[in-house]
DNA sequence: ACCTGAACACCGTTCAAGT
DNA sequence: ACCTGAACACCGTTCAAGT
């Protein structure tokens, strides 16, 4: 068994995410991490001071792909759509890690290029400097949502099934719209509520 | 040390919001709780099958007591926004709670309660039951990445002071923005970001 | 000096021993 | 029959022993 010689915390984390996608956040331990890379445990600790510190590098890593240019040529609420819609797309591959960027988005170097070039968008849209703030607050409390909604009860997904059973008499609205509601896709859903805080977007005061 | 002869699992859940309140997620444990009763560990498994029967029911305790008649005599819009209010009003008494509610509001009857009047006030203003569907699911999305964003990193908070003193040259907004934003209430930001996406709705086709 | 196995202080939960 | 202490299989991390 060959131990290799220099690893880094980048190498950690996709390790890590080997890990996440083969056995679910569950399934992460420094021990499980370290087996995939074929180290004793405690090696890990030369190159993360914790298991937190780890946790941001992988949010890192699932994150560092997200192209963070603005889409040219488009309606400035078109660009904040695809921008948000990136994300989501470098997220949804990694269903497991969903909990993870939630928690540590704040730290991840990516979200600030991303929230840098948000703000960038709304200011060439003509917002002033509080509003753009609320706005890319709002922005990121929806995708944090939409995200979580969409990993831990799918629309389509089994929690709305359960709704769909549930009585009618005591729940009317709740049941009926749920079996209705059961054959809208995902991304259709996220775009749906963006477009709703978008629009909203447009005909706030700048 | 008398023990309790009877419990319930919503005596169980009291004491684990005890125990959440007082030493925050990260101190909640069979043993705290059983030590919180002052019972063994082991007697909690005859009123709850396991630890995540437990999250659930501090989750239904701390929103059981949100009030889910619609607010009358006001506009649709209004209705609405209070009914997210009263939910973050009663979920940030517990902050220490707010990752339980996010990860186990599907199971809430509390949340099916509130869900079913939601749909009500969007079924009186005319909204399809598809479309009342999505406007749900985007109202709970952008409430629950709120509640996290309030919970995690408040725009008032050490993180937004961590981004005011980001090197100006790499993130020209980003560092601008935070100290301007630093100043804004939860409340005020909640409000603003809700706003935005009631906007949407006014405007959206029924 | 570098790496790591054993150990420590936890955790949720099983199970058998106690009443 | 009810309750619960000891034990099991984990966990992140400390620390000293090994090279």
């Amino acid at each position: 068994m060959p131990r290799p010689r220099s690893l880094t915390a980048r190498h950690l984390a996709t390790a890590a995410l080997t890990v996440i996608d083969r056995d679910g956040l569950a399934g992460l331990s420094m021990r499980a991490v370290a087996t995939e890379l074929g180290i004793a445990t405690m090696s890990l600790y030369r190159y993360v001071p914790d298991r937190e510190a780890l946790e941001r590098q992988v949010v890192d890593l699932v994150l560092d792909g997200v192209d963070t240019a603005p889409p040219a040529g488009q309606p400035w609420q078109r660009q904040l759509a695809g921008l948000l819609e990136r994300v989501r797309t470098a997220v949804a591959a990694h269903p497991g890690a969903v909990p993870l960027t939630v928690t540590h988005r704040h730290t991840s170097e990516a979200v600030r290029q991303w929230s840098e070039t948000v703000l960038g968008v709304l200011a060439a849209a003509g917002f002033t400097p509080r509003r753009r703030a609320l706005a890319l607050r709002a922005l990121l409390a929806y995708l944090t949502g939409a995200l979580q909604n969409e990993h831990l009860a799918p629309l389509a997904g089994e929690a709305t099934t359960a709704l769909a059973e549930l009585p009618p008499d005591a729940y009317p609205l709740l049941s009926g719209t749920a079996s209705e509601a059961a054959r809208v896709p995902a991304a259709e859903e996220f775009r749906a509520g963006l477009d709703l805080l978008l629009s909203g977007l447009s005909a706030a005061p700048r």
